[in-house]
DNA sequence: ATGGCAACACTTTGTTGA
């Protein structure tokens, strides 16, 4: 069977789902990962993805983060969190807040993640210990998948650009996150558990950036960088088809500052 | 030069994003 599989930071599914619902019509993924809902599981527009066929299955607190799958193959074994995913400490928290950033489901043939890796902020900042924590928790996850014959992957907003060519200019990282040595290697102990980087092609110019910023034109002078990412184990990468970063989406008013990424698979 | 865009909620300004 041909099953579509596609990642798509939203920012915020409240504010896109006119977006949402377009893109849904036309690129007809039959699984969707979605991230920074920025609303409440309660609040999903389920109503209006039905409409189009597909169920969802969302993880949402309100304000920011938030992730879904949605599925027009149906849903088994969904887990919200990250098993022992660690938490934030915020500045004025008394406690560590264990965010929604990761669900997981199984659907048809294949199982995914839709996960919302944290930012990071700055290098000297608590959030990029966390982020790193963070990404080794879903290291130790998705070992066992990663390893089995099912068709797997993690997909979503992995805030790390895994080399130099997915920046449109590495100098204007200097000393920032998502490009350092730590960061990258988290990756690497992904793959090393078995996981591949999918990469997609690009529908304009040589690389497949998936975000550009929102300032200073960004887009039309295609200042991106690529980290959205579809990281998937042997069963899964070997059964792609083709993959793509859908640009035409991040055109025009009201867009995501993210572009979603396809990927086929005949399984 | 700390802006610039966008979204959102508790402050219609401040926080977050990358």
């Amino acid at each position: 069977m041909t099953v579509r599989i596609a990642t798509w930071n939203i920012n915020s599914v409240t504010a896109r789902l006119p977006k949402l619902l377009e893109w849904l019509e036309s690129a007809a993924p039959d699984v969707l990962c979605l991230q920074e809902l920025k609303c409440s599981t309660d609040a999903f527009p389920y109503d209006a993805v039905a409409e189009l066929g597909y169920r969802t299955e969302a993880h949402g607190t309100g304000r920011w983060n938030g992730v879904a799958i949605l599925s027009k193959l149906g849903f088994e074994d969904v887990v919200r969190d990250l098993p022992d995913q660690p938490g934030f400490l915020a500045d004025d928290a008394m406690l560590p807040v264990v965010e929604p950033r990761a669900i997981g489901a199984t659907c048809g043939p294949v199982r995914v993640w839709s996960v919302y890796v944290p930012n990071g902020r700055e290098v000297d900042h608590a959030h990029y210990a966390y982020k790193l924590q963070w990404l080794e928790t879903l290291r130790d996850v998705i070992r066992e998948d990663a390893a089995g014959a099912r068709p797997f992957a993690v997909l979503g907003d992995f805030n790390v650009a895994p080399t130099d060519e997915d920046v449109f200019d590495v100098a204007a990282f200097e000393g920032l996150t998502h490009v350092t040595a730590p960061e990258r290697a988290a990756l690497t102990a992904l793959q090393e558990a078995g996981l591949q980087d999918v990469l997609p092609r690009p529908l304009k110019y040589d690389r497949p950036y998936t975000y550009w910023d929102y300032r200073q034109l960004a887009f039309p002078k295609n200042r991106g960088m690529r980290i959205d990412l579809t990281y998937g184990n042997k069963a899964f990468a070997d059964a792609v088809t083709d993959s793509y970063v859908d640009r035409e989406a991040r055109k025009g008013k009201g867009t995501s500052d993210h572009a979603p990424v396809v990927t086929d698979l005949e399984l």
